[in-house]
DNA sequence: CGCATTTGACCAGCGC
DNA sequence: GCGCTGGTCAAATGCG
């Protein structure tokens, strides 16, 4: 595999433990190839729960630049070639994914577009589940897992994979979008 | 009733 | 070539 441009973040913790100073630790999810974190890492390791929003608020901004920015990689795969698809001489496409690391305590992290989950599969190295999503909005096949590290189960890994070629189903991401999302998380 | 989730089966890629 | 593992499909089930 080649790049997988890892942002890495701290997102909000409910007020009570809010103690992360994570490091990196995204690697072991996969054994055969380490995510090439050494250069995309973003070490902003806030540890405490009111910078862990605004980290938050970070991760949302830099969300609508990373699809930008994804235009640029994945140009338009078609990554429904996995199964039928997939004619005579397609070469495989290595569909660039990009995985977030959130701290949350609901896996559900609710990025404006809605999904449709079409698989759960245990990981080895893992002890909890890995989750399977594709965007429900029609000729639009981004996808994206979820799954918890079993190092520290609060956190959130979150691997998008394509980019949305239609607009988020709710209100766009600006500042009220992030903020209810803020809302929504220190409800918990 | 329509849509989302669940869950086991199936398949492809890779390592041994 | 075989077995393991990750990823997807699809029927059944659940839920608003």
């Amino acid at each position: 595999m080649e790049s997988y441009p890892t942002f890495y973040s701290s997102s909000s913790t409910p007020p009570a433990a809010s103690s992360s100073s994570l490091s990196l630790n995204m690697v072991n999810n996969h054994p055969h190839h380490a995510y090439s974190n050494d250069q995309y890492q973003v070490s902003n390791n806030k540890s405490n729960g009111f910078l862990g929003l605004i980290s938050d608020m970070e991760v949302s901004n830099s969300m609508s630049g990373i699809s930008q920015s994804m235009k640029n990689f994945g140009e338009g795969e078609s990554n429904t070639a996995v199964r039928l698809g997939m004619k005579k001489g397609e070469k495989k496409i290595r569909k660039p994914r990009y995985a977030f690391q959130t701290r949350s305590q609901v896996d559900i992290l609710d990025d404006g577009y809605r999904w449709r989950k079409y698989g759960q599969k245990a990981v080895k190295n893992n002890k909890f589940p890995r989750s399977y999503y594709r965007c429900t909005h029609q000729g639009c096949n981004v996808k994206k897992q979820v799954q918890r590290l079993t190092k520290d189960e609060a956190v959130v890994v979150t691997t998008y994979e394509g980019m949305h070629s239609h607009p988020i189903e709710k209100s766009t991401d600006n500042f009220e979008h992030i903020l209810t999302q803020m809302q929504i998380y220190t409800s918990f």
